[in-house]
DNA sequence: CGACGCTTTGACCCGTTTCAACAATGGTGG
DNA sequence: CCACCATTGTTGAAACGGGTCAAAGCGTCG
């Protein structure tokens, strides 16, 4: 039980809210799952589908999308280890976006009656559940202040301290450092911009010493000077420490 | 009991949900709250508080903001009567945004213990208000691709399509009219426009016959002309009849 | 070694912003 | 009931951020 990948959303709701009593964390290490390798760029679920689980990040990146008919891609957030980014899927039946991985990555399948279970057994930690999803709106949020308000160079700033900030609160960085498997097209379709306006500005970035990126890897050289340029206020976020 | 104000939102939750029982429609319409009309541009609640109350809007409309540090105000949704903008509040504790009114309006407060005593003692109902939070999340995603993918023009066609849909589902709309009092400078605001652009894209939507818009009152001339325009697809709205 | 995906570059173009007025509109008080 | 003032809406010209197109470099992995 120790090492259950459920243990990744025990430090998720963790980091968000309160620590959680003995027989909560017991109550959600039970949870029936199937674990999952999956490709990268593969649909885990579709526009229109109707989901009957829920999906939990082990290993990799997520990301949710919509489609337009014109064929524009815009993706509308990123997922880590330890969220369940089709959580609403418990509410909403039919999915308005696709989720996809970004990387080779793990999750974890969790079955709607499952999770129903859990929250009539423990409505506390339907609670929290219910709060993830309010986090998951803070940051549409903000992703919404950034494509309508921020240029090009801060929209890109501010993507890349969200993801920080996200990874450092599950304890999935090392330093300024992290794994960051994004493409640039893929910040071009998450920031509105093109991929040519996306590389030059990653260049200004590391022009600038903000930052290095490269291989997969992102490391933030200058923190305060990347939140300055991002006009970043991590307090969207919800963390509990910050 | 038959004139509560609450049965705005008693028909906001039937709108999107199914139909309530009697006895959850009593507890809903039970609930202790305090009437309080509201100048126009009056700040409800601003980024940084703690409230310990949620806001019903009765009548009028307001809008969600948030402030960045040099000046620009990002709207991020609007909110007509039925829906209870910060229902959040019951679970983030600082409000990460504002909540202001468009118009005079017409708001109910209903403490947090109330809605909390609520949620314990109907879990449905309290299902039915994850559920409208979820909705919001949804349609945050759709502002999202609005303000990242879609052009000036179809931008504000799809608030317009936006509104009129969320307000027909309540039963404010007159035929294909609606009372709409926000102004250019609003729309901008909301969309990541300038009002110069915003002003010659609406005398474009104008021209095109697909709506009419002065004095407060909005007419969409031609709907299924202006819904190809903005690329509307009503699901993400998650209305139950359509 | 070759192919594919991702990044980078240059040149040109266009949607949108900015600035700076001016015209309507509507509410207010005398 | 009209004069006044503050919002809101409208216009034109010039500048700019970012888009588009097309091609070339570069890594990596079979």
């Amino acid at each position: 039980m120790l090492h259950s990948p459920l243990n990744r959303l025990v430090r998720k709701l963790e980091a968000d809210g309160r620590e959680l009593a003995p027989a909560e964390k017991e109550a959600v290490l039970r949870l029936p799952f199937t674990l999952k390798e999956v490709r990268a760029d593969h649909d885990i679920v579709r526009q229109g589908d109707r989901p009957t689980q829920c999906c939990l990040v082990i290993d990799g990146f997520l990301c949710r999308y919509k489609m337009l008919p014109d064929g524009e891609r815009q993706i509308v957030s990123f997922h880590v280890p330890g969220e369940i980014p089709d959580l609403q899927s418990l509410f909403l039946g039919k999915m308005d976006h696709a989720l996809t991985t970004i990387s080779p990555s793990t999750v974890a399948f969790i079955a709607h009656e499952a999770m129903n279970a859990l929250i009539e057994g423990q409505p506390k930690i339907g609670r929290l559940f219910w709060r993830e999803t309010l986090i998951d709106a803070a940051i549409f949020r903000e992703w919404i202040v950034n494509t309508g308000s921020r240029d090009a160079y801060a929209r890109i700033a501010h993507l890349l301290c969200e993801l920080f900030h996200k990874l450092q609160a599950v304890g999935l960085t090392k330093g300024t450092s992290f794994g960051c498997p994004i493409t640039q097209t893929e910040v071009a379709d998450a920031t509105g911009l093109s991929t040519v306006h996306v590389n030059r500005s990653v260049q200004e970035l590391r022009g600038n010493r903000l930052i290095e990126w490269e291989r997969g890897t992102c490391t933030i050289l200058d923190l305060q000077a990347l939140e300055d340029a991002a006009m970043f206020e991590p307090e969207y976020l919800h963390l509990a420490h910050g």
